[in-house]
DNA sequence: CATTAGATTTCGGCA
DNA sequence: TGCCGAAGTCTAATG
């Protein structure tokens, strides 16, 4: 690993610093007292402060504030990056084509500068989303209800995708929508629109709500329209853990 | 503005300037190499690798791989840490309540630590969404359509909120939906709504779709539903700009 | 405190 | 490349 700290540069040192750490598209941290510019989708404009400068391998360019979790100003990745001086002031611009965005920060004043190239060939392992309900809900139809044999899943119809299809135990349709988190109004709204793509055969067809809880509105909702709700979690093993378990019972 | 860097620190080094820079809720940047651990609304894993791990004065927890805008694990602002060595290891703890989430740093080695309190007052000032494009709406109704008078913002419906009610120089009623960026299937789907609210009338209601661009799809479906579409570029000048130019013309 | 709608949403997947 | 849908979305405003 490799990393370069330079505390309170000038503006020529910060220059050459800069151009050596972009030119070796490497990891980049300044804090410094800046005025920030942007100009794309919207406009806006951040005058003088300390922030926290990040620009990434990737040309990710995020400046922070001390508070929230966003960044108070960015560029998505493939930015591309100038750095100049200019009356004694390091400018760096980051602009981007589709759509045309740039944003630029005036350096007043740089507390630290790093820049680093850094090992990471990891990529995040994440459990708990509707994916994983419609592989559970596949594997262990049970837990919808006795009896219920499901079909197909991503099933298309006019207004979307009904996450789950399949028949309950007097042969009767089910439609399945999936939530991974508490289920709103919109949910009831979702599964209504696919309800009502079988309404030629409405006696016939049922529509159930599931997801780990829902809003008192939305259950008030789904009861009018004569839909059902079931109290489903996502699974939130691991994939290795699951393999783990697999592994485990194979034995 | 205080700063404090240190390269290479080691474990007991580093819990002691953690837990400095934590009691004086400073802006912490950590450039380690470690391992994370993620459980709450969702569960996640991350092996070994370098990442820079960013606290905030207000509790936000930020860590960064080399790509992509966001982080590749986070938490809100208002997050507690802990932050302790087990076996001549730190690890960086942070929770919070509602929903419950953890999430959990093991670091290897640390190449940079530094923390900071900076100055910063200033908020953004930002422009060109929807909100902007209401106002002007309002302001100037020929931009949608000469003879347009608008009449209400935000008109309570059925089915939500229609962003601007008026009449046309014909006295029939006009919905229009405003949006900030390129409209989709979903924008017309959403006017349509409010469109079938007045089903009774629909001889004298037109539906408007203000945006600067529409796809192609929408543009067919629009049009099926005999409804139009208004070319229309959200404000994208800052209050300040626009205030001189009102002081301008006040002169 | 919970809910909602908008966002410079970002991001991934698919046509 | 463009579009659509999901997200540990986040965030500010509102009841």
């Amino acid at each position: 690993m490799k990393i370069k700290v330079k505390q309170n540069p000038e503006s020529m040192e910060l220059i050459n610093f800069l151009n050596e750490a972009l030119s070796k598209r490497a990891f980049i941290i300044l804090i410094s007292c800046c005025r920030i510019k942007y100009r794309g989708r919207a406009t806006s404009k951040l005058g003088l402060g300390d922030r926290t400068i990040v620009i990434k391998s990737d040309g990710s360019f995020l400046i922070h504030q001390d508070h929230n979790l966003d960044p108070v100003n960015w560029q998505p990745p493939n930015c591309k990056f100038q750095a100049i001086i200019e009356e004694n002031k390091v400018f760096i611009r980051g602009f981007r084509r589709n759509p045309y965005e740039s944003l630029e920060v005036e350096i007043n004043k740089t507390y630290l500068a790093s820049y680093h190239v850094g090992n990471d060939n990891k990529t995040l392992e994440l459990a708990g989303y509707e994916e994983d309900m419609r592989e559970m809900v596949f594997k262990d139809p049970f837990l919808i209800e006795k009896g219920f044999r499901p079909t197909s899943r991503e099933y298309a119809v006019t207004n979307g995708f009904i996450d789950i299809l399949g028949k309950d135990k007097n042969g009767d349709l089910v439609i399945i929508e999936l939530k991974s988190r508490r289920a709103g109004i919109n949910a009831v709204k979702q599964l209504k629109k696919y309800f009502d793509d079988f309404e030629d055969h409405k006696k016939f067809v049922r529509g159930i709500l599931a997801a780990p809880s829902i809003t008192e509105d939305a259950m008030e909702l789904l009861e009018k329209y004569k839909m059902e709700f079931k109290e489903l979690e996502p699974p939130k093993e691991l994939n290795h853990e699951k393999n783990l378990t697999l592994d485990f019972f194979k034995k």
